[in-house]
DNA sequence: CGCTTCCGTCAAGCGGCTTGACCATTCGAC
DNA sequence: GTCGAATGGTCAAGCCGCTTGACGGAAGCG
């Protein structure tokens, strides 16, 4: 009965993302970086492009530059990240991967696919892929942002 | 690039889950039922099966019974929900919904059936019945928690 | 009966986030 | 150029939802 409403669809949406993303987020974890939490991840995968502002982390994100700080702070002080100078703007300071960070970051992707392949094994590489489709064309563009 | 790996689909699931959630909110909150947040309408689902104890409705938001307690104060406080007895267990006390709580049961009911139609007109409606049994093969069973 | 288990609540504290204020730098209109 | 407004980053304070810990009361079971 709650499998064919919109609020069942809310609940497996919920659901299903809060299994990946604990997935990806023990993966992490079980290859050697502990006490990092999922929004680190993505932090992660905004930095991987060249580095980005405080700022450019917080919308990414999705929360105030003030979150994004604290955020950073503690990847700097883990020794994942490194504030450098901004190229192009002397009020900026540019956040950029360290080796650590860089590491992290393929272990999160490695982690990820791993769960991936867990659900293509369930679904079939097809079905998956559809999924994939379709979600996409459901989800916004826009932050990636802590549900509820 | 980020659309085909498994932080991608992480990414896609986050977004779409947490657009669905926001439009049920917004929606409850446009019928007249403000200041609720959406860890209420998971409890409102539970609730409305006949009610349940402080404790069960901790298991089912997959938070320790202290902070479903303090939710279902807030709700009462609200009038939304009331504690009764439990007619089985003298430890116990029932938390059942009030009129105005399956009136806002309802209304939630409503805002996300309203939110699963935008989507059905994007995707169609086979589609999203694809993505819906797709999601409930690889959900897990267990609480609806927040997700990261 | 008495021991263990379970329900609900009180109390204290924490962690991640927000709002508000501020300085330094940059941009844009004049 | 110069000056005011906008922008990047940080400090400070506080909030809110949640957790851990401890406890009385009731149930279950030998």
């Amino acid at each position: 009965m709650s499998d064919d409403d919109g609020l069942g669809l809310a609940a497996l949406l919920l659901s299903a993302a809060g299994s990946l993303v604990d997935r990806i987020d023990e993966g992490v974890a079980r290859r050697g970086y502990g006490g990092l939490r999922p929004a680190h991840g993505f932090a992660f995968v905004r930095l991987s492009r060249g580095g980005a502002s405080v700022t450019e982390l917080a919308e990414h994100l999705g929360v105030t530059k003030q979150a994004a700080g604290q955020l950073v702070d503690e990847l700097e002080r883990k020794g994942y990240v490194r504030r450098g100078p901004h190229p192009a703007d002397a009020r900026a300071r540019l956040v950029v991967l360290t080796d650590a960070g860089r590491a992290c970051t393929r272990a999160a992707e490695e982690a990820a696919a791993e769960a991936a392949a867990e659900w293509a094994g369930v679904l079939g590489e097809r079905r998956l892929a559809e999924l994939r489709r379709s979600l996409g064309e459901v989800a916004p563009p826009g932050p990636i942002r802590p549900t509820w």
